[in-house]
DNA sequence: GCAATCGCCGAACAATCGTTCGGCAACTGT
DNA sequence: ACAGTTGCCGAACGATTGTTCGGCGATTGC
């Protein structure tokens, strides 16, 4: 009965509720492992185990071997991203449509900028899920739909797009993206305020 | 008088001439490889001498270690793109000056999309070099330079640009950098032509 | 209170990594 | 023709990697 491999995760063993406390705080070192030294080939068994404050077999009965493991911190990482953007969309003046659509951009780029290891991960490791009609569905599929849905409404109230608002969408997180990738292979000192005015500079390209 | 480090590629011993062949070789294997196989993991010292059919401790002779193999690497990289770019721009009509914005552009993700091991490099290994007077320069600073003066022929020529002519080349590769960054973390079967057309519609965002 | 189960760990395994050393074969200058 | 130099290689070293195995201690079920 155990060994029942979780095809999303990889998870192994331990299907009995709370024993997936250790799990997360695995999930939490290797993030921190992330975070402070560079990209993913910093991610080693042995440096979370370390991080996690256990012994480096233990992993094993959390995750089925070292992919897992990636695939499990992937996950967790683009849950923890989309969770930012939707706060900062909700959070932000419900008036202001565009205004939503600078706040989710912004939310996508301090955490570009605070989870570099993240960026370093999710660049290393190429996606090909797809959904069972056979259309792609990368993890940032649901990112850009959000920015979509946003555009929409810019759309909706009025504002005038030079785009049609899910090329817009495209457009505007692409472009986004590009400019905090080119962050990470540059300079790390580099003022973060220069990428959001960068992005504000994007969407005015679009939105009017 | 040997081991006479070259600050540039930290080359060392050879100074004599022709013994360059094997240098270029092994570089030429580091592509290959670096092409054939994923990312920059791929590209180990034994990997390297058996592409390039020599015995790993020989490589030695014409790098000091193994970050120098590297250095050399992205520097041969990034002089094969900017040849790459410069020629699009050169062969291309003289008269249709955002044609040859386009041109410079396509190069780029024709590039991009034939090495994808050159941009996992790239992506992983922080530039900080800088100019005599402490001015950054990164080494795809000559290349959107080359947009840039490609774009301020635009607006010579007549052409309105929706940004002054340098954030306009800015703009322009920082979203074609975002869109080839995205489809080397996404799935490899993506259509190449996608890409181009995102570019085209990208600089017609700008120039009109 | 006992036996079974389960999470965890110390230790080891094979593989691979970057790097060094000593010698071999070929070429050079005289 | 000989001695010296030079590019190259076979073999090894130490370190680090992912992974497995056997057992220990605590918890659970009866």
């Amino acid at each position: 009965m155990p060994d029942e491999t979780d095809l999303t995760t990889q998870r192994v063993r331990n299907p009995w509720g709370q024993g997936d406390r250790l799990r997360t705080e695995i999930l939490d070192a290797a993030v921190r492992l992330l975070s402070e030294l560079g990209g993913a080939e910093a991610l080693t068994i042995r440096g979370v185990a370390r991080a996690a404050g256990i012994a480096p077999a233990s992993i094993y009965q959390h995750f089925a071997d070292k992919a897992a493991l990636v695939r499990g911190v992937v996950e967790y990482d683009y849950e923890r991203l989309s969770a930012v953007m939707r706060e900062a969309d909700e959070s932000a003046d419900t008036d202001d449509v565009v205004g939503r659509v600078r706040a989710q951009m912004h939310a996508y780029c301090r955490f570009a900028i605070a989870n570099p290891g993240h960026y370093r991960l999710m660049l290393g490791n190429r996606r090909v899920a797809r959904e069972p009609d056979g259309r792609p569905r990368g993890p940032l599929v649901p990112v850009v739909e959000s920015v979509a849905a946003a555009f929409e409404r810019c759309e909706r109230a009025g504002a005038r797009l030079r785009l049609p608002s899910d090329r817009a969408a495209v457009m505007v997180f692409v472009g986004t993206h590009g400019r905090v990738a080119l962050f990470h292979s540059g300079r790390a000192d580099e003022d973060a305020d220069r990428i959001l005015q960068f992005v504000d500079e994007l969407i005015s390209l679009v939105v009017e």
